[in-house]
DNA sequence: GCGATCAGTT
DNA sequence: CACAACTGATCGC
């Protein structure tokens, strides 16, 4: 639960996800994402009179953020006070005191949180440095490093604060299985159960709040079977997700609430009320998505544990296990790092603790082998920084470790141009932070060979994991999919299974050994298949000696393993969650792009949004033509694989051109600034 | 009556 | 053992 007070030391003229208090004297507002923890004060009638007072303020948030914003009618007076803004479109904010008319200028970014649909980070660029606000996220290992906005010239960018979802930021929650691990597991024991006969259902327990929809759209695709949900008008305009929902209670799967639910179902009971069809009764068992984690030696990793005669546990997380966060941040490695989150038992110290050695000051000039983990990065001596001027207390001398993880002819991407477009009412520092490329980092950006080596025998699990059936043999598919899967505008562009296996090894369950009509699924990653029945006390110790934590254990069945799951492995790049396509389903080639708004009116580098009214800058939408509209359907086209293991080609990439290098070569003998950003449609609204 | 806060539940 | 919401009680405007 977020315990981010809404505003950063760097530029306390704006607030993220929080409204309340100190915030109600923001210039402008961000929402990471619609989950209720951060939203609080947004509906307040204090806001809600500054709102009215003061016309030039704004929120800013995601395309998708904003359409299930805008459905609750508790926020529609926010409707024409919001804009959204495209994930990963570098875009410059005015930041106006209306009283002194003083302005700031900054540059925000958005990037994919794999959170929950819309969810993205915020990324600020100004004269304060840059800072990385987190909001709350899950991405797999390596996933920053694929992040083509965390990077300049082919290395980290120079960050100066991250703000951090530090949820599962405890070694005791090292592990927690991949998305891809998790869904696996939920299909096969849901294809266990509803190939049984029509009338086997299964209620998926869920939570009110975002962040299954990529479990529903899955269960949909696989089974051909629409989930059963109480409402499902925030989605509308979301027609990926839209497909695979229903509020038509004949189905096999559901997802609805009430509030006596649980009471419900040991009646054999819907929360939709319904019990039988056709009169005959049904057989229900419910799936209760929780977070499951392990520790750091823990090789087992079960997601599915049986807790009742038809009650079932999968593990299911919205954030990134600590081995996550600390990818993430060590990556990132910026100057300092601070918590938004506080678990409950644990204090700011021992986060911040946590933290602090994966920051810059805590790094050495030295290339060092760390206990865990590989080396992915090269470290090399951080040369200067536009960045690092303003805190005394940090700044910091010592080098700044060098990330080249992506292969060196990417390091000068092509999709990167010079700024100029925007330059005019760009002030130069400003420019100069954001576009980021400078002198320096372009020689570092043209050292040769990246060290990517690994340690030999850490991470060995995640091979352990690999079900003997599916080593040696990785299927080549994988690719082929993904490419095909970034030309659509589909949803499972968002959150998608990257990595080399299929579910194909996961379909012979073992059907019912008769007597419970639960199903009997296999455990026992050596191999042995085990039928487990309820109740099996064996099995609960079993767990116990694993060492394995996380779930409670009213009754602990181990159902599946990930060893034995490995399928897929699901990352998250959600890329802010599902674009909303407006209106009509119309898919936007890049072809269509092309041809409907070849070039970008405001700039096609840094879309420019000001909050000082001005009509052109980005807004409602109203005034928007078709075709751009079209365009806010816009493909995610660079979506990529996550292997652990491996950094795939950056999205989007191509060899640069001549005409870039010479550009970028002729910057650095005049030892000018390099400004570079991608070229990118600007829209900002829908 | 509404909202904020807290404790308890799921 | 977590999350994110919901419920109900209490207090204050």
């Amino acid at each position: 639960m977020s315990s981010f007070q809404g505003q950063m030391a760097e530029y306390p003229n704006i607030s993220i996800d929080r409204f309340d208090r100190e915030n109600l004297r923001a210039r402008a507002y961000f929402l990471s994402h619609c989950h209720k923890d951060h939203m609080k004060g947004l509906r307040a009638p204090a806001l809600k009179r500054r709102l009215e007072c003061s016309l030039k303020v704004y929120l800013y948030c995601s395309p998708v953020t904003k359409e299930l914003l805008l459905t609750s009618p508790k926020y529609r007076f926010w409707e024409k006070r919001i804009i959204s803004i495209e994930i990963e479109t570098p875009t410059q904010i005015s930041l106006v005191d209306e009283a002194s008319g003083e302005k700031e200028e900054i540059v925000v970014t958005l990037l994919p949180a794999g959170h929950c649909p819309g969810s993205v980070m915020f990324l600020f660029q100004g004269d304060n440095g840059t800072v990385l606000y987190t909001g709350d996220f899950r991405l797999a290992k390596g996933e920053a490093a694929r992040m083509e906005f965390l990077h300049c010239g082919g290395r980290v960018k120079d960050i100066q604060s991250v703000y951090l979802d530090t949820t599962f930021c405890d070694p005791k929650f090292y592990q927690i299985p991949s998305r891809g691990e998790c869904l696996s597991g939920i299909l096969e024991l849901v294809r266990s159960w509803i190939t049984r006969s029509p009338y086997h259902v299964v209620w998926l327990n869920c939570k009110a709040a975002y962040g299954y929809e990529y479990l529903f759209t899955h269960l949909s695709e696989e089974f051909g079977l629409q989930v059963h949900v109480d409402k499902l008008d925030m989605f509308r305009n979301m027609p990926d997700i839209l497909n695979h929902l229903t509020t038509d209670r004949n189905t096999q799967i559901h997802a609805c609430r009430h509030p006596k639910a649980e009471e419900y179902f040991q009646w054999n009971k819907l929360p939709c009320g319904i019990t039988s069809k056709n009169r005959i009764p049904l057989h229900t068992i419910s799936i209760k998505p929780s977070t499951m984690w392990f520790g750091e030696r823990t090789r087992k990793t079960n997601v599915i544990v049986r807790t009742g005669e038809s009650s079932y546990r999968a593990c299911f997380s919205f954030h990134s296990s600590y081995s996550e966060i600390t990818d993430f941040l060590s990556y990132i490695c910026p100057v300092n790092a601070h918590p938004n989150v506080i678990p409950v038992g644990t204090t700011v110290d021992k986060v911040t603790e946590i933290l602090k050695p994966l920051c810059r000051s805590s790094q050495s000039t030295e290339p060092k082998y760390k206990p865990l983990g590989k080396l992915k990065r090269a470290r090399t001596t951080h040369l200067d920084s536009e960045e690092e001027e303003e805190d005394d207390l940090f700044d910091d001398p010592l080098p700044v470790p060098l990330r080249h993880k992506v292969p060196n002819q990417q390091t000068l991407h092509p999709k990167v141009f010079p700024m100029t477009a925007v330059s005019q009412n760009q002030p130069e520092k400003l420019g100069q932070s954001t576009g980021c490329i400078k002198a320096e980092s372009m020689k570092t950006s043209l050292w040769a060979n990246f060290i990517d080596c690994e340690e030999s025998n850490s991470e060995s699990e995640e091979e352990l994991q690999i079900p003997a059936s599916f080593q040696g043999d990785p299927s080549p598919l994988t690719h082929h999919q993904q490419k095909a899967d970034a030309e659509v505008p589909q949803w499972d562009v968002f959150f998608k299974r990257n990595d080399n296996t299929t579910d194909d090894g996961l379909e012979n369950f073992p059907s019912s050994t008769g007597g419970s009509q639960s199903p009997q699924l296999s455990s026992d990653s050596d191999g042995e298949s085990t039928h487990i029945s309820s109740q099996n006390s064996s099995q609960s110790t079993h767990i116990s000696e694993q060492g394995s934590q996380g779930w409670d254990s009213q009754s602990d069945t181990i159902l599946l393993s990930s060893q034995e799951r490995n399928s897929g492995d699901m990352t998250s790049l959600n890329k802010g969650g599902y674009r909303p396509k407006i209106k009509e389903n119309l898919p936007a080639s890049q072809t269509e792009k092309n041809i409907l708004f070849p070039k970008n009116t405001y700039s096609e580098d840094v879309n420019v949004v000001s909050n000082v009214g001005e009509p052109t800058t980005v807004n409602s939408g109203k005034h928007i033509p078709q075709e751009r509209k079209l365009l806010t359907l816009s493909t995610n086209a660079d979506s990529q694989s996550s292997s652990d293991f491996e950094i795939p080609a950056t999205p989007e990439a191509e060899l640069p051109q001549q005409e870039h290098l010479q550009y970028l070569y002729e910057k650095l003998a005049t030892g000018n600034d390099i400004v570079l950003e991608k070229r990118k449609s600007s829209l900002l609204d829908i």
